[in-house]
DNA sequence: CTACTCCGTGGTCATGACTG
DNA sequence: CAGTCATGACCACGGAGTAG
């Protein structure tokens, strides 16, 4: 900026008055100051600029798990939607479902004066975290529920999702369905489970434990679970699969093996309806994820001190075919 | 250890030219 | 001579580096 002042022969402050299009310079003189800036090609330093007037960086920081994995892209682009509304800025990174990883990222997150962090957790201790809420940065959580402090986050209806898939196959006539989740530990699986076991108690089907495979992290995983419950004395006639991998894993074993099995998977599935057996999913739409969470932090940025909210977001059955199986 | 300086920017106030 | 307008001088923001 003073080298600007200096070749258009003027001083810092009328630069800044060009710069931020305020009132009361002469047109002649803001005409040559435009001129000079195209000329050296200056750019307003908005970090100097955040350090003038208090902190407001205009940066959000997003840990999710994986940024090359769909949900979160999704995620991701939700945010983005409402920071590029607000003329702010969202910086992605992943953790790798790594809470030592997630803990380093908010740190550098912080330590660039983000305003605030939306966080996809993979850390099961948030307490790590007080000392920045306590100076003024807020955070929204997002999928996932902090561990052990409170504050704003916003959900799937993991357990209604699962009812919807689970009451579905049961009136195709199935009495034996199975369940196939990821890592207990992770709070979707733990939701999941809990509305797939609530939905059979309520329709009165007995519960078996061995129908129930977890700690399932990937399509391959999948298949040797899928494999194991096909060779049980009495297989599950219908499967609900806990997440868009282990559905996968599913289809698999199903377009290679020939065997009859209702299938129910929770997420959608890119090209879900073009499949030989086109897949019945419980959807939603995960870009919400990451929109109502930045619209809540901006929110909260604006003033609002109301107590942590919590939003659960809709799911929906969407019909295409493996689900309407009859056993 | 303290005190000062610096980074780039913008808010406040002062200054000087001009108008009616 | 008061009021308006365009412009500039000065300083502080938060933290790091440095001189004493």
């Amino acid at each position: 900026m003073s080298d600007v002042a200096a070749a258009a022969g003027v001083s810092l402050k009328t630069v800044s008055r060009v710069v931020n299009e305020e009132p009361g310079v002469r047109r002649e003189t803001a005409e040559i100051v435009h001129r000079t800036i195209a000329q050296l090609g200056f750019r307003r330093n908005d970090l100097a600029r955040a350090l003038r007037h208090g902190r407001r960086s205009g940066l959000f920081g997003l840990v999710i798990e994986d940024v090359s994995n769909p949900f979160y892209s999704a995620i991701a682009r939700g945010v983005e939607e409402v920071t590029r509304r607000r003329g702010m800025l969202a910086i992605a990174a992943s953790s790798d479902e790594d809470g030592e990883r997630e803990r380093d990222l908010v740190r550098l997150f912080c330590e660039r004066r983000v305003d605030g962090l939306l966080i996809v957790p993979a850390s099961a201790d948030h307490r790590y975290m007080l000392p920045e809420l306590r100076s003024g940065t807020r955070v929204v959580f997002i999928d996932r529920p902090p561990g052990k402090i409170d504050a704003d986050v916003v959900l799937l209806d993991n357990v209604g999702g699962a009812r919807i898939a689970v009451e579905h196959l049961i009136a195709q006539g199935h009495r034996r369905i199975a369940f196939v989740g990821d890592v207990s530990g992770i709070f979707t699986t733990a939701e999941r489970l809990r509305g797939y076991r609530k939905t059979l108690a309520r329709a009165g089907l007995p519960p078996d434990p061995s129908l129930i495979r977890l700690g399932v992290h990937d399509a391959g995983a999948a298949e040797r679970a899928v494999y194991e419950l096909l060779a049980l004395p009495e297989p599950p006639t219908a499967l609900f699969a806990g997440n868009n991998r282990i559905t996968v894993g599913v289809l698999r074993v199903l377009a290679r093996s020939g065997f009859r099995l209702a299938l129910v998977g929770f997420d959608d599935l890119e090209l879900g309806e073009m499949l030989a057996v086109p897949v019945t999913v419980v959807a939603y739409d995960a870009a919400d994820l990451g929109r109502g969470a930045a619209e809540l932090l901006a929110q909260r940025l604006a003033g609002d001190d109301s107590p942590p909210q919590r939003i659960v977001l809709p799911t929906a059955l969407i019909v295409r075919g493996s689900g309407e199986v009859k056993p």
